[in-house]
DNA sequence: GTTGGCTTGTGAATCGTTTCACAAGCGCCA
DNA sequence: TGGCGCTTGTGAAACGATTCACAAGCCAAC
């Protein structure tokens, strides 16, 4: 069952079309179309179909979707039928944030471990979970069976904790800090980036502001 | 000076060399070839000069780019030589954690008007900001000249403040709510959700795991 | 059982992005 | 000044993702 290849951005829009699936459920929606998800996904019913059919064929011609199957089928193909086991590394403002972040747990990212450095955070506990010292990152990664690593240190400090982690055997690492992160082959990695995306906006910001002087109309350059 | 169209990806990189230069200025680096930028971007060589090349010609065949220029240069393009002033809604784990990023305001992201809805809250400060109710925000939000806003509120009552902050003459969004927003062409929004990309990663893990059930190897699926 | 309206699943066409490959050009050195 | 090594900038080719468009199929109505 391997699959050839699939993309980023077509598993991001099978998350999007997940959380539809379970308003559309929440509301009493028994059958949905590829048309009406796609207007709810801000996408085309092509691509939606498209998306789906990598996987196999889930409709019925005439019909649509079954709400609830589609939504055990999307959970299962994107690994949410079960609890993954998570570890935090860097307990300052975002980590904290992230702790605190009931919505995680609720969809199935348990955080079971959680590290830093600073003596005065070391053995405290923040949202329930005990913070240990980095140094015990592997013993205890492990110990607990984690399978994701959340980097939310220093950027200094990022490079070195995702190696530790992906020899403690973590295979999936989130990483918040603002740097380009190099991990082995069999890791995955996805990295969040504030300043980043803020950038982007800047960038649409100044480029409308071009235009307008350029121009001399007021209309600014989309991007919703 | 309207530039065709430039792809999301290739701000991102532009973002991702600037910072790139600013490391190399740092270690008094004067010239950069295209391709050690791209080994240190992890891209091509072919690639940074395309990025480039959509803005301009930089470069000095057979010697490589000015650090110190093209980072200007780059800092331009994504308007970056002037600060912007944000205005965040919402200011629970998240909103508290943004509000105490500094790296925000030394990159020009300055934090001028902060809203939330609790009683508990309003009329607080937060790492120097104050917070305002939200019934303020047209108001706040002309006085101030704010251009960016940033959206940390529940998902509930994310479109709702969306509109407003349109209605207020923000014209780019960065919103932290899981949740699709619909706003107006002009608008430029840009959508970080971590449960989302933890999702993308849990597709990795789960197919990987399959992988290892069918061909009975033990090496995951890359995504680094 | 047949007709008609509707929707899926999917090859083919289109569109956009990335990579290739090379002429043009710079600077150093003899 | 001429030659050489190196690098840019960019058309063309390759690749990948999205959209089109339609046959196949389902359901309801009559």
């Amino acid at each position: 069952m391997t699959h050839t290849k699939i993309s980023d951005s077509a598993v991001r829009r099978l998350s999007i079309y997940l959380r539809l699936l379970h308003d559309l459920s929440d509301q009493g929606a028994v059958l949905v179309s590829s048309r009406e998800l796609a207007e709810r996904a801000g996408a085309t019913s092509a691509q939606v179909r498209k998306d789906l059919s990598l996987f196999g064929s889930f409709g019925k011609r005439g019909r649509g979707y079954s709400v609830a199957e589609l939504a055990a089928t999307l959970e299962e193909i994107l690994g949410l039928r079960r609890h993954w086991r998570v570890a935090l590394v860097g307990v300052g403002k975002i980590g904290t944030a992230l702790l605190g972040y009931q919505d995680l747990s609720r969809r199935g990212f348990e955080v079971v471990a959680a590290f830093d450095t600073a003596t005065g955070k070391v053995g405290g506990r923040q949202f329930g979970v005990r913070i240990s010292p980095l140094a015990e990152l592997k013993t205890i990664v492990r110990e607990r069976g984690v399978e994701i690593g959340i980097i939310a240190t220093p950027p200094e400090a990022a490079q070195n904790v995702a190696q530790r982690l992906a020899e403690a055997g973590v295979t999936a690492i989130l990483n918040f800090a603002p740097v380009k992160l190099d991990v082995p082959e069999e890791v995955s990695l996805k990295t969040m980036d504030v300043a980043m995306e803020l950038e982007g906006l800047s960038f649409q910001l100044a480029a409308g502001q071009r235009d307008e002087q350029t121009t001399g109309n007021g209309t600014g350059s989309g991007a919703g």
